[in-house]
RNA sequence: GGAGGCGUAGCUCAGAGGGAGAGCGCCUGCCUUACAAGCAGGAGGUCAUAAGUUCAAGUCUUAUCGCCUCCA
C-alpha cells in the first residue's frame, strides 16, 4: 500500500465492480421493509453541477445507511426532459447552422431534439456514477418516455373530465424570446429604477386633464379607462365622464375602483385590461373591452396604430416624445418598481392576455395543504411546512401550456368542422361529435413539472398497478433544495393526492444552495460555478461528498470552500494510513470475535465505538447527516488513530502471541466497523480498504449496519483512559513549557488522591510511557513530599511531577503555576456562586448539583496542589 | 408591504437551557518504526445589541441593528 492515498483508479474501479453485481438493484421483497427515495431528475442535457452533488450525496448516504440497515431498498434515478432549456440548447445549436426550428418544422425539429437526447443524455447520468450513486439503473427513468407519456395522458383528461383543467383567454406571463408563456413562479421579480411618468389624458369635452402616474406608458395605446378611488375627493363627480386618449384619440370612461391606491402618484391610474394583471382585474369587474397593442414578439400590434412594428422599449421612448410634443408629459420622476423577469433567459416578462390551458388549483391545493397540516408529510427543517402552506392558501391557477415543440403534447383536438373539443387518452381519428376526420391538436406542449409531478408514482409503473407500485408507494423521503418547494414539491403533493390513494412521500428532506466562497450564487455568468467532476478527478468522489455533508445544517446555504474539501482529502488520507497500520499487522489473520486478555485501551475504544455507533445512527434517524459525519470524523481521527492505535502499537510490535492476537481481534472488529459507518460517507475508499481487510461477503455495501451492543458500553475504561489522557497531556504540557527536546526521555512522578486511582494508573502506566516520552513511572504517596526541583502539574485527581533538577528555573515555575493557580481560582469562585444559590440547590435536577459539587471538589483539590506546590518551591529557594 | 434565515475564534461554520467547539489560518517544537495530506504544545471569543423568562440563557421570549433569501 502506497502512503498516500490516490482515490483515481480505486473509484472506478468499485463503481463498475458494485453495478456489474447488481448491488444497486432489488426487487420487491414483501418480507422486508421498503424504503424507496426517487431521484429529482436532472435536466436529461444538462452537467452535474455542485447543486446536483449534494442533493445526490444526501440521497446515497441515506440509501446506501438503509439498505446496509436491511430495508428492501430502491433509488429510481432519472432524467427531465426540461423543455424549455433542452429546446433552447437545440435552436442554438440549430443557429450555428444558419437555421431555425421553423425551416425544420416540427417533426425534423423533434427528431434533431430526440437524436441530441440520444447523444448527451447519458452525459450526466455518467456524472452521477462518478459521484457514487447508488441508484437503481435498472429501473432508470426519462419524463417523456412510454410509461410516463401515458402517466401525463391520463392525469390530464381524469383533471379535465373532472373540471379541473380548463381553457381560457387569462392574463398570462409572456416571455418574448423564449416565445412561450411562464407559469407565475417562473417569473422572477426584481426590483429596477425606473421612472414614473405622470401624463395629462385631456376630458372629453375639452376641459382640463386628468393626470395618470405609469411606468410603461407605452401601453396607454391600449387603455380602455382611467380609474380613481371612489372615495378620493379630488377626483369627485369625474367618475362616470370620459377622457379622450391622446394619440390614439379614442374615448375611454373614467371609472371608480377600490383597487386604485390613491396615495400612489396622482391618485388617477389608467387602465390596460390587455397588459397589466391588475388592470385586467378591473376590466373584468367594469366590464372594459381588451386592446392588444404588444404582440407575442415583443412588438407594438396593428391596435398601436402609428407605432405598429416597434420594439416595447423603442415604442415607449417615440410615444414619451409624441406626448411630450403634445405637452402631455407632466412630470418624470424616479421610481423604484420591482420588474418581472423570465428566470430561464432573464427577458423582461411581458403580461398579456391569451387562450391557455390551466389547472384550477383551489380543489387541489386544499387536500394537498392538508397532508402536511395533518402530519402525513413532514418537513425537515420544519420551518419549511409554513412556506409550504402560505403558498397554497395564496395559490393560483397554473397555466400549463408551453409554446414549444419539446414536451408533451397537450392531449387536445379541435375539431375542425364542428369545432368541437375532444380530450382523450388515445389519439382520435375522427370526431366523436360530427365523425369529421378533420381534427387539429393543440399545437401546445405542457409545462415540463406538469410531469414531473407525478414523478413519484409514474416511475413506480402508474397508472398500472405494478408490485413495485405497490411495495414502495408512499416513497419514504424526498430529498431537494429550498428553490424547488414551489416548483416541484408542492406540485407532486396535489398530484398525489388527486391520483394516488396516498401521499407521495413521507418526509421532505430540504437542503441548501450552494455558494461560492465569497458567499455569492454560483451562475454561468458571474464564472464562480465550480464543476465537481473536476473536484473528483483531483480529489475523490469521498473528498467531496464529505465535504459537502460536513459542517452543515439541514436547510442551510454551504459555501462551497476548496479548503474544506482539501480537509476532507486529508481525513480519507488519514484512513488509508491507519489502514495500512492495522493491515501490517492483520497479515494471515482470522477474524474470531473478541477475545483473551483485553487492555483499558481495548476495552475504551470499543465503548467509544459503541457510542459512535449509537450516535451516527440516531443522527441519520433525525436528518442531522453533517453531525453524523462529525461524529465519525472525531471518533477516527481523534480517538482511533490518535490515541487507541498509539496505545495498541507496542503490543503489535513486542507483546506476547496472546496480546497480540487480542488486539488484532480488536483493531479488526472496531475498523470494520467503522469502515461500515463510514461508508455511505465516504462509499469508495471504505470499499477498498474493507476488501483488503480479512472479510466475509461480496461487498461492504451489502455488509450489516453495525449495532450498538451495551455490553461492550464501559464507563469504566472510559474514565481509566480519560486517566490516562490527562496525564498525558500534563507531561506533553509540561515538557512543551520546558522546551525539553522531544526525544528527551524524562523522569516524571506520580501523586494520586487515592489508592484506586493508583492502582489504575500503575496498570496502565505503559501507555504514558510510551505516549509522553517518560521513564517508568514512579508514584508517591498522597502524603509525601514532592520531588525536589520538579515541575508540576495538576490532571483530574492526579498531580505530576516532573524532577529537572538545575533546569528549573524556580522562578518562571513559580509564575507558571500561579498563572494555573488563577485559572483555577475563577473556575471554583464560579462553581462555588452557584453551590451556595439556594434555589440552584433546590430547583436544579440533583445530577446537576451533583456534578457542580465534584467540581467544586475537583478544583478544590487542584487549588490546594497548586498553593502548596507553590510554597514548598518557595522553601526549596 | 408580508414571511423566513443568518450575525459564535482572523476566515468558513457546527452547537441549542447546566463547565465556549471544529476545520483552515496563526505561533512553538518535531522526518517519533501508518500518515509532514502528519505528530505534539499554544495563542485567540462580553456567542450582534438591549430587555425579559429561568435556580441557570450562545441556547427560550420580545425589541433593536446589520447581512441574506423568498413571496406580493
Amino acid at each position: 500500500m502506497v502512503p498516500v492515498y490516490d482515490p483515481r483508479g480505486v473509484e472506478k474501479k468499485w463503481y463498475a465492480y458494485w453495478e456489474e453485481n447488481g448491488f444497486f438493484h432489488q426487487e420487491v421483497d414483501e418480507e422486508k421493509k421498503p424504503f424507496c427515495i426517487v431521484m429529482p431528475p436532472p435536466n436529461v442535457t444538462g452537467s452535474l453541477h455542485l447543486g446536483h452533488a449534494l442533493d445526490n450525496t444526501l440521497q446515497d448516504i441515506l440509501v446506501r445507511w438503509r439498505r446496509m440497515q436491511g430495508y428492501n431498498v430502491l433509488w429510481v434515478p432519472g432524467t427531465d426532459h426540461a423543455g424549455i432549456a433542452t429546446q433552447a440548447r437545440v435552436e442554438e445549436n440549430l443557429a450555428q447552422e444558419g437555421l431555425s426550428r421553423y425551416d425544420l418544422g416540427r417533426e425534423k425539429f423533434l427528431e434533431r431534439v430526440w437524436a441530441w437526447k440520444e447523444q448527451y443524455g447519458s452525459h450526466i447520468t455518467q456524472q452521477l456514477r462518478l459521484l457514487g450513486a447508488s441508484c437503481d439503473w435498472q429501473r432508470e427513468r426519462f419524463t417523456m418516455d412510454a410509461g410516463c407519456s401515458r402517466a401525463v395522458r391520463e392525469v390530464f383528461v381524469h383533471l379535465y373530465e373532472k373540471g379541473h383543467i380548463y381553457r381560457g383567454d387569462y392574463m398570462v406571463n409572456w416571455c418574448p424570446k423564449c416565445h412561450t408563456v411562464i407559469s407565475d413562479i417562473e417569473v422572477e421579480h426584481e426590483d429596477e429604477a425606473g421612472k414614473l411618468y405622470h401624463l395629462r389624458y385631456p376630458l372629453g369635452d375639452g376641459q382640463g386633464y386628468v393626470v395618470v402616474a405609469t411606468t410603461r406608458p407605452e401601453t396607454m395605446l391600449g387603455d380602455t379607462a382611467v380609474a380613481v378611488h371612489p372615495e378620493d375627493g379630488r377626483y369627485r363627480g369625474l367618475a362616470g365622464r370620459r377622457v379622450r386618449l391622446p394619440l390614439v384619440n379614442r374615448e375611454i370612461p373614467i371609472i371608480a375602483d377600490p383597487y386604485v391606491d390613491p396615495t400612489f402618484g396622482t391618485g388617477a391610474v389608467k387602465i390596460t385590461p390587455a397588459h397589466d394583471p391588475n388592470d385586467f382585474e378591473v376590466a373584468r369587474r367594469h366590464g372594459l373591452p381588451q386592446v392588444k397593442v404588444i404582440g407575442l414578439d415583443g412588438k407594438m400590434t396593428a391596435e398601436a396604430g402609428n407605432f405598429q412594428g416597434l420594439d416595447r422599449y423603442e415604442c415607449r421612448r417615440e410615444v414619451l416624445a409624441e406626448l411630450d410634443r403634445l405637452g402631455l408629459v407632466a412630470r418624470v420622476e424616479d421610481h423604484q418598481h420591482s420588474v418581472g423577469h423570465c428566470y430561464r433567459c432573464g427577458t423582461v416578462i411581458e403580461p398579456l392576455v391569451s387562450r391557455q390551458w390551466f389547472v384550477r388549483m383551489q380543489p387541489l391545493a386544499e387536500p394537498a395543504a392538508a397532508a402536511v397540516v395533518s402530519g402525513r408529510i413532514r418537513f425537515i427543517p420544519d420551518r419549511f411546512t409554513k412556506v409550504y402552506l402560505e403558498w397554497l392558501a395564496n395559490i393560483r391557477d397554473w397555466c400549463i401550456s408551453r409554446q414549444l415543440w419539446w414536451g408533451h403534447r397537450i392531449p387536445v383536438w379541435y375539431c375542425a368542422d364542428c369545432g368541437e373539443t375532444i380530450v382523450a387518452r388515445e389519439d382520435p381519428a375522427s370526431c366523436p361529435q360530427c365523425g369529421s376526420a378533420q381534427l387539429e391538436q393543440d399545437p401546445d406542449v405542457l409545462d415540463t413539472w406538469f410531469s414531473s409531478a407525478l414523478w413519484p408514482f409514474s416511475t413506480l409503473g402508474w397508472p398500472e398497478r405494478t408490485p413495485e407500485l405497490d411495495h414502495f408507494y408512499p416513497t419514504s423521503v424526498l430529498v431537494t433544495g429550498r428553490d424547488i418547494i414551489f416548483f416541484w414539491v408542492a406540485r407532486m403533493i396535489f398530484m398525489a393526492m388527486e391520483f394516488m390513494p396516498d401521499v407521495p412521500f413521507r418526509e421532505v428532506f430540504i437542503h441548501g444552495l450552494i455558494r461560492d466562497a465569497q458567499g455569492r450564487k454560483m451562475s454561468k455568468s458571474l464564472g464562480n460555478g465550480v464543476d465537481p467532476v473536476e473536484v473528483i478527478a483531483e480529489y475523490g468522489a469521498d473528498s467531496l461528498r464529505f465535504m459537502l455533508v460536513t459542517g452543515n445544517t439541514p436547510g442551510n446555504d454551504l459555501r462551497f470552500d476548496m479548503a474544506r474539501v482539501e480537509s476532507a482529502r486529508n481525513f480519507a488520507n488519514k484512513i488509508w494510513n491507519a489502514a495500512r497500520l492495522a493491515l501490517m499487522h492483520l497479515e494471515g489473520f482470522t477474524p474470531d470475535g473478541i477475545s483473551g486478555p483485553l487492555e483499558p485501551a481495548d476495552r475504551w475504544i470499543i465503548s467509544r465505538l459503541q457510542r459512535t455507533i449509537t450516535a451516527v445512527t440516531e443522527y441519520l434517524e433525525a436528518y442531522e447527516v453533517g453531525e453524523a459525519a462529525r461524529a465519525l470524523y472525531d471518533f477516527i481521527w481523534d480517538e482511533l488513530c490518535d490515541w487507541y492505535l498509539e496505545m495498541v502499537k507496542p503490543r503489535l510490535y513486542g507483546g506476547s502471541e496472546a496480546e497480540a492476537a487480542a488486539a488484532r481481534q480488536v483493531i479488526h472488529h472496531v475498523f470494520t466497523q467503522t469502515l461500515q459507518l463510514l461508508h455511505p460517507f465516504m462509499p469508495f475508499i471504505t470499499e477498498e480498504i474493507w476488501q483488503r481487510f480479512p472479510h466475509q461477503g461480496p461487498s461492504i455495501m451489502v455488509s450489516s449496519w453495525p449495532q450498538a451492543e451495551g455490553q461492550w458500553v464501559d464507563p469504566r475504561a472510559e474514565q481509566d483512559v480519560e486517566l490516562v489522557m490527562g496525564v498525558v497531556r500534563a507531561v506533553r504540557n509540561l515538557r512543551s513549557a520546558m522546551r525539553l527536546a522531544p526525544k528527551q526521555v524524562v523522569r516524571v512522578v506520580v501523586q494520586a488522591a487515592d489508592t484506586d486511582a493508583v492502582n489504575r494508573l500503575a496498570g496502565m502506566s505503559g501507555y504514558i510511557e510510551r505516549l509522553a516520552g517518560t521513564r517508568p513511572l514512579e508514584f508517591i504517596a498522597p502524603e509525601a513530599e514532592a520531588p525536589p526541583q520538579a515541575v508540576t502539574a495538576v490532571a483530574a485527581g492526579v498531580q505530576v511531577f516532573m524532577p529537572l533538577g538545575g533546569l528549573v528555573d524556580v522562578e518562571a515555575e513559580k509564575a507558571r503555576l500561579g498563572r494555573e493557580l488563577a485559572a483555577v481560582e475563577k473556575e471554583l469562585s464560579a462553581v462555588s456562586r452557584k453551590l451556595a444559590n439556594r434555589d440552584f440547590l433546590h430547583k436544579a435536577p440533583a445530577e446537576v448539583v451533583a456534578k457542580e459539587k465534584a467540581k467544586k471538589a475537583e478544583f478544590l483539590q487542584q487549588r490546594e496542589t497548586l498553593q502548596e506546590r507553590l510554597r514548598t518551591m518557595g522553601e526549596e529557594q
